[in-house]
DNA sequence: GCCTCGGGAGTAAACATTTTCTCAGGGAAA
DNA sequence: TTTCCCTGAGAAAATGTTTACTCCCGAGGC
C-alpha cells in the first residue's frame, strides 16, 4: 500500500502519482484521475514520515502551553488546533506544569519531531531552555516579551486596557480600596497584569496600597490561600482584582467558606474570562483575552515565518465583561442595593 | 547535523553510533564514551521521520477525545501524555466535539501519523468511521464498550459501585425523590450512567419516576436547560444526581438564578469529581472517576498490544466524594440541619 | 600450527517519499 | 523538411536512519 502500488494500478509512474498528490500543475488531467481513482480503490494514505523525511518539513506546530488543567489553555489548544488544521498542520502539545525540566522535555521533544514552529504560550519565558530551538532557527511565537531575533514573533497583550476598564467599573461602583491578586511575579504577564492594575488606579485617583496586594499562582489553591492572607488582615478591601479567573474561583470559594457575599461584602473581578466563569455563584466578572484571537494570531505569525510573511508582532485586545460578582461597596448607597444600574441584578438572598 | 557528523567525530561508523544510540549492549565502551561525547558536543538530535520511516514505529499514540474544552479530558490528556513520555512515546490528541466530521479527520490524521495504537475516550464510538483504524489492525482502546477484535481493549468503567453509594448517601439523607439529568443517550456511557442510577435506585428501594430524568448533554450549558426543564415541572426532585460535573454545575447554576438553595432546597451529585468541582459554591459532591487510572490504563492496554503482553480488559472504579452540596431533603430533620454526621458542616447563611 | 568460532565494527540495503534531471514526442517556425 | 522548443512523464538521486550481512582479527581447540 505504498506509492508503487497506486502507480501500477494507475499505470503511471511514482513520479506521476506524488506529482498528482501534491497538485503540481503540469500533470495531465486524465492521468490525475486514474491517479486519484487509484488511491481512492486502493485507501491509500501517504506515508508522513517519508514525505517529512524527504520534504524536511514535518508540518506539526508545536504549542508549550503552562498548565493543560487551566480551562484557559483547553481553550486555546482548541482555537490553535482548528486554525493550525485547516492550514494543513498537526499540533504537538506540551504542558510544562511550570516545572523547567518538564519544559526541558517539552522542548526537546520539540525538536525531536522536528517542529517547523513553536508557540511558548506559557506567559513567561525560561530563557535558556529555548536557545536550543532558537539555535536551529525555529520559528517561535511568544506571549508578552521575546528575545529580539529573527523568525520570533511575539503576541502583545494589551492587559492595560481591560484592567483599566475593570478598575473603572469598580471606582465608578464606589470601592476605594481595591486589593489585587497576582500571578507568579516571575512570569511577565504576571508582572505585567500587576502593573496595568496599579497604572489603572492611579488613573482613577486611587493610591497604590502595598497591603492590598498579594502574590498567587494562578491556581484555585493559590487564590484560596491569597484569600485568606487577606481575611487574616485587619482592614479588608472592598474589592478585589484577580490575575486570573482560576485565581478569582479559589478567592470566591475561600470568602463563600469564611461567610462572606459577593458582591454584598466584597466584590471580585477575575481575568481571562474562561467559559466557566459565567457559571459561578455568582457569576463572575472578569477581564476577557480571547482565546480564539490568540490562537489563530500564533499560527498566523508562524505561518508568517514559514511561508514567507512576517508582520513581527500582534495584537491581542482585552476588555472588561460585567456580570455579577461586582457590586456597590458594603455601607455605600446600600439603600440602592438590588437596584445597580450597571449590572444585571444579582440573585439576592431571600 | 546528522549520524554521519557524529560518526566522523568519534572516528566510528555511523551503525556505531546507531547501536549507541539505541543502547545495543555489543558496542564497546569506550567507543560508546567517544560517540556520546561526539553527540554531546554537537548537540545531536537522532531524526525522529526518518528512525519512524526506517522502524516502521512512529512512537506515536493517539487520543481522541470527545471535547477538549471539558475540564474532565484535559486532566486526562495531562495523565496519558505524562505515562506515554515515560514510556518513549508521543501523543497526538484529537477533540471531536461530538462531531463525526471531526471524528472522521482525527482519525485520518492518525492514521496518516501513523499512531502506533489510539485510545478513544470519547465515551461513544462512530463505528463505520473507526474501521479506517481498525483495517489497519492499529491497537485500540475503548470505554465502556468496543467491538470484539483483536487487538482492541476496552477500560470497563464500574459505574455502579460509584452511583450506588451516591443514591445510597441520598437516601440515607432521606430524600426519596431523585431527579437524574443524564448524558445524551446516544453516547454509551450516558445510557450504563443512567442505567447504573437506575439499578441503585432499585436497591434502595425508590420506584423509578421517568418524568424525574432529563436528558442533558454533559455541558454547563445542558446541564441549565434541563434544570429549567425541572423547574417548569409541578413536582421538583428534593435532589439531582448529574451524569457529570458540568451538568452538575450548569444544574447549580440554574437553581442559583432561580433562588433555591442547594442543598437547603436540593441535594446535587455530579459525575467524574473534576478539580473544579470542590471549589464550587457549594463544593459539589461528587463520584469520582480517576482519571490517572483511566489513562494509565489506556496506556498500558496499548503497550500490550504493541509489546506483545494483552489483558484486553481493564476495570476502573468509581466512589462517591461528599461535599456540601448534599443535605437532608427540605422539611425532613429540620431541627438537625447544620448537625449533619455525614457531611462536614456547610457554611451556612447567617 | 592451523582452523574455527565469535565478538565487534563497518558496509550497504531498505524504508516511502519528493524532486531534479533527462528524455521522448509533438507542434511551430524557418 | 528540418530544427528548435516546450510539455509532460519517467528514471534516479537524495533524505537520515536501522539492521542484515560481511569482514576482520584474536583466541581457543584440536
Amino acid at each position: 500500500m505504498d506509492i508503487h502500488a497506486v502507480a501500477k494500478l494507475a499505470h503511471v509512474s511514482i513520479a506521476t502519482v506524488s506529482r498528482t498528490i501534491n497538485h503540481v500543475p503540469t500533470v495531465n488531467a486524465k492521468l490525475a484521475k486514474r491517479v486519484w481513482e487509484a488511491i481512492r480503490e486502493l485507501n491509500y494514505y501517504p506515508n508522513t514520515q517519508a514525505r517529512a523525511l524527504v520534504s524536511g518539513r514535518s508540518r506539526l506546530l508545536g504549542l508549550i502551553v503552562s498548565e493543560i488543567t487551566n480551562p484557559f489553555f483547553p481553550e486555546l489548544i482548541q482555537g490553535f488546533e482548528d486554525v493550525a488544521v485547516e492550514n494543513g498542520y498537526e499540533i504537538l502539545i506540551g504542558s510544562t506544569n511550570y516545572d523547567p525540566e518538564r519544559m526541558q522535555r517539552c522542548i526537546r521533544r520539540m525538536v525531536e519531531r522536528n517542529a517547523e514552529g513553536v508557540a511558548v504560550m506559557t506567559f513567561g519565558i525560561e530563557q535558556p531552555l529555548l536557545d536550543q530551538l532558537a539555535d536551529r532557527n525555529v520559528p517561535l511565537v511568544f506571549v508578552d516579551v521575546a528575545p529580539n531575533r529573527p523568525a520570533i514573533s511575539v503576541l502583545k497583550v494589551d492587559y492595560h486596557h481591560g484592567i483599566r476598564q475593570g478598575v473603572q467599573h469598580l471606582a465608578a461602583l464606589g470601592h476605594r480600596r481595591i486589593g489585587f491578586v497576582s500571578g507568579p511575579l516571575r512570569l511577565h504577564s504576571a508582572q505585567s497584569r500587576l502593573a496595568a492594575f496599579k497604572k489603572a488606579l492611579g488613573e482613577c485617583g486611587i493610591a497604590v496600597e502595598e497591603t492590598l496586594i498579594f502574590e498567587g499562582d494562578h491556581t484555585m489553591e493559590g487564590g484560596m490561600a491569597a484569600a485568606q492572607k487577606m481575611l487574616a488582615g485587619k482592614d479588608l478591601p472592598t474589592a478585589i482584582m484577580c490575575s486570573n479567573d482560576m485565581l478569582a474561583i479559589g478567592v470566591l470559594h475561600e470568602l463563600s467558606r469564611s461567610g462572606l457575599r459577593v458582591p454584598d461584602d466584597i466584590s471580585i473581578i477575575g481575568f481571562d474570562d474562561i467559559h466557566m466563569a459565567a457559571m459561578m455563584i455568582p457569576p463572575l466578572t472578569s477581564i476577557q483575552m480571547s482565546r480564539t484571537d490568540l490562537a489563530s494570531a500564533a499560527v498566523s505569525a508562524l505561518r508568517g515565518h514559514l511561508e514567507g510573511g512576517q508582520k513581527r508582532e500582534h495584537r491581542i485586545d482585552t476588555r472588561l465583561v460585567v456580570r455579577e460578582s461586582t457590586g456597590f461597596p458594603r455601607g455605600t448607597m446600600s439603600h440602592l442595593r438590588g437596584r445597580r444600574e450597571t449590572v444585571p441584578a444579582a440573585v439576592e438572598p431571600a
